[in-house]
DNA sequence: TTATTAAATAATAATAAATATCATTTAGTA
DNA sequence: TACTAAATGATATTTATTATTATTTAATAA
């Protein structure tokens, strides 16, 4: 298994599978969606596990949890990056903008009170399906 | 009712309480805190009111939904703002810089497939508290 | 390679969070 | 003041998440 994760866990089958799993779909899949996707290659795997584990590895600093509209999402991707959201249908894709990155913390340097350590901007808007069902309507 | 929310809904005193207190008390209370502390005021109310008028209000717009660490939070800051995210404790703090709204809109422009209409920088790190706490540890 | 052991898993039970139901009450309007 | 659609409170139901436990497994060392 990769080394990029130098945690010292256990590396069982499930686990792998999740980790390879969310690193193949940037999509920032929902537990559900993890479950799903993970049964294909281990159809006998517990959903209590699958939730075991996207806990523990968030825990763990393996993965990152985030939220949209209610629903916890998933995602490995540990490049600095920004989210695109539609508030339609709760889509989430991810965005590179070193620029933004540096703009956003250079003003962290300012804010007192707390001791910033990263950022992260989030788009909020439509996405082209959406805009496009909205028109038919 | 301050017509800032011209929205058609009923004004009961349930949702007047409500948008009361999420605006008295801008540290992005929980569900449970928001039922806490209306409750003060309407002894009587039920949590599945609270519950479904969050929810109804974030829908029409005069509320909005936000989450730290798996965990539900609300607000009726509806001036473009950004967040303060303690990695600790979850503390969620409002932080205005009009100057990063401007850039970042600005870099918003470029992107292709979604059409942006807001944005809102979280500033990730460490808060006051928890960082001495830390020390004396 | 095999034995050992702490930790992880699967299956399921138990909790907690959120929503639905429905008889009663109420806000907004005529 | 009366009317009515919508909201409420109380509770049941559903869904999401976590805990329990007997069994299995990954990592280590013999």
């Amino acid at each position: 298994m990769k080394p990029t994760e130098k945690a010292d866990i256990k590396y069982t089958n499930q686990r792998v599978e999740i980790l390879t799993f969310l690193r193949e779909h940037q999509g920032h899949p929902t537990v559900d969606e993890v479950y799903d996707g993970v049964r294909k290659k281990l159809t006998r795997i517990s959903k209590a596990t699958v939730y075991k584990n996207l806990k523990f590895l968030t825990e763990k600093g393996l993965l990152e949890e985030v939220n949209v509209k209610g629903v916890s999402r998933f995602e490995a991707n540990f490049i600095p990056h920004h989210h695109l959201i539609c508030r339609e249908c709760g889509k989430m894709e991810d965005f590179n903008s070193e620029q933004l990155l540096d703009y956003s913390m250079k003003i962290a340097e300012e804010i007192e009170g707390f001791t910033i350590v990263s950022t992260s901007t989030n788009f909020y808007g439509i996405c082209k399906k959406c805009r496009e069902c909205k028109k038919e309507t």
